[in-house]
DNA sequence: CTTCAGCCCATGATTTTCCATTGAGGCCCA
DNA sequence: TGGGCCTCAATGGAAAATCATGGGCTGAAG
C-alpha cells in the first residue's frame, strides 16, 4: 500500500528546458495522498530553500486561512493570504514525472543544475546542494550521503564560481 | 490542472485598446470554481490595488453582508457594502482569454501600461507593479520575482514620470 | 462622422506532450 | 555466485499545442 507520508532524499538535475523529475517515490506519496498529480512549490518561511506539497496540505493551508472568516477584508489577513498562495507555485506531474521549474521558482530557490529532495512528512524540501550543505545544524550524517549523491551525479564539491 | 484556489503569480500587459490577458491559470480557476467566465473587479479593502474574483466568490461576499445587515445596519455597514459593490465591475473573459480595462478600473487601480496578478486563494489581486513595490510588508523575494519579470518585460524598475 | 467595444484571425515565443535513450538495480537461473 | 535478462526511473530531443499580444473589420452609440 502506498504510503502517506514522504520519507527519504533525492538528487536529480534540471534539464536545459527546465524541467524536473519529481522522485518516484515522492510521486506515489503525492498520489495517495491527494489523489492528484499537482504539486504547489513555494517558498519555506524563514528556510532558503523551497517548500512542495500536494493538494490535500494546500486545501489544508486554506482551511486554516478560512477558519479566521472576515479576515480577507482587512489587508492584514489579505496579505496572509498572498503569502500563501500569492508566492507558491501550482504545478502539474507529467507523464514523465516532470514538472516544469519556472524562472520565478528558480530564483525563489536559488536553484541552477540540480535540485536536493528531502522530505518531511506532510511535505518536502527543494534545495540548492549548495545551500544545504551551508545550513546549520542539520546531522551531519545527511550532509556524507547528499556528498555522496553528488559526487555519484559529477557534480564538484564546492560551488562552481561563488 | 483545474484547482479551486488560484495560485501564482504573473505579469501582463494593458494594449492599446485597453485589453488585458487574464493567466491563462487563474482563467481554468474561475471555469472550475464557478463555471462562468465572469470576473468581478473592485477595489481591494484597505490596499492600493484591485480585487478580483470569480461569481462563486462574489455570491459568498454577498451573503457576508446580508447577515451583517440583519443584526447591524449602521452606516458603516452601507458604506461598506457600497464600497465593495457599487465600485466593483462585472466582466466577462472573451474567447482570447481577456477582458476590457475600462477607465474607471485603471483609475481605481492605478493601472497603466502592466498588471501585475497576485493569487490569494479565494481571489486575486491586480497592482500597478510599481505601487506593489512601494508596499511594506512584504516577502523581498517576491519583490525579485516581480522585479525579475518586469526586467523580462523591458520595463523600467523605475517608474517613468514620476 | 468618429469613437469604442466586440469579433476574428495572425504570429512569435514559450510550454506541454510524446517518444527515444540511458543506466542502475533487481531477479532468475544455470 | 556470477552473468545475463527485465523493469523502471531519470533524462534528452523533436513535434505539437498554448499563450500573450497585435491588428483589422464591423456595427452600435454618441
Amino acid at each position: 500500500m502506498a504510503d502517506e507520508f514522504f520519507h527519504g532524499y533525492a538528487l536529480n538535475a534540471v534539464d536545459a528546458k527546465n524541467r524536473l523529475s519529481i522522485p518516484a517515490e515522492f510521486r506515489d506519496v503525492i498520489m495517495a495522498r491527494s489523489g492528484t498529480k499537482d504539486l504547489y512549490i513555494g517558498p519555506a518561511p524563514g528556510i532558503d530553500c523551497l517548500l512542495a506539497y500536494d493538494k490535500s496540505h494546500a486545501a489544508k493551508l486554506q482551511a486554516r486561512l478560512d477558519a479566521r472568516d472576515l479576515d480577507d477584508d482587512t489587508p492584514e489577513g489579505a496579505m496572509r493570504a498572498t503569502f500563501v498562495f500569492g508566492s507558491a507555485t501550482a504545478t502539474k506531474i507529467d507523464d514523465a514525472g516532470r514538472i516544469a521549474m519556472t524562472a520565478g521558482l528558480k530564483d525563489l530557490g536559488d536553484i541552477s543544475g540540480h535540485v536536493w529532495f528531502v522530505a518531511g512528512g506532510h511535505w518536502f524540501q527543494m534545495w540548492n546542494p549548495y545551500r544545504y550543505l551551508e545550513q546549520a545544524g542539520i546531522d551531519p550524517r545527511m550532509f556524507r550521503i547528499l556528498r555522496r549523491e553528488m559526487e555519484a551525479k559529477g557534480l564538484p564539491l564546492v560551488e562552481p564560481g561563488r
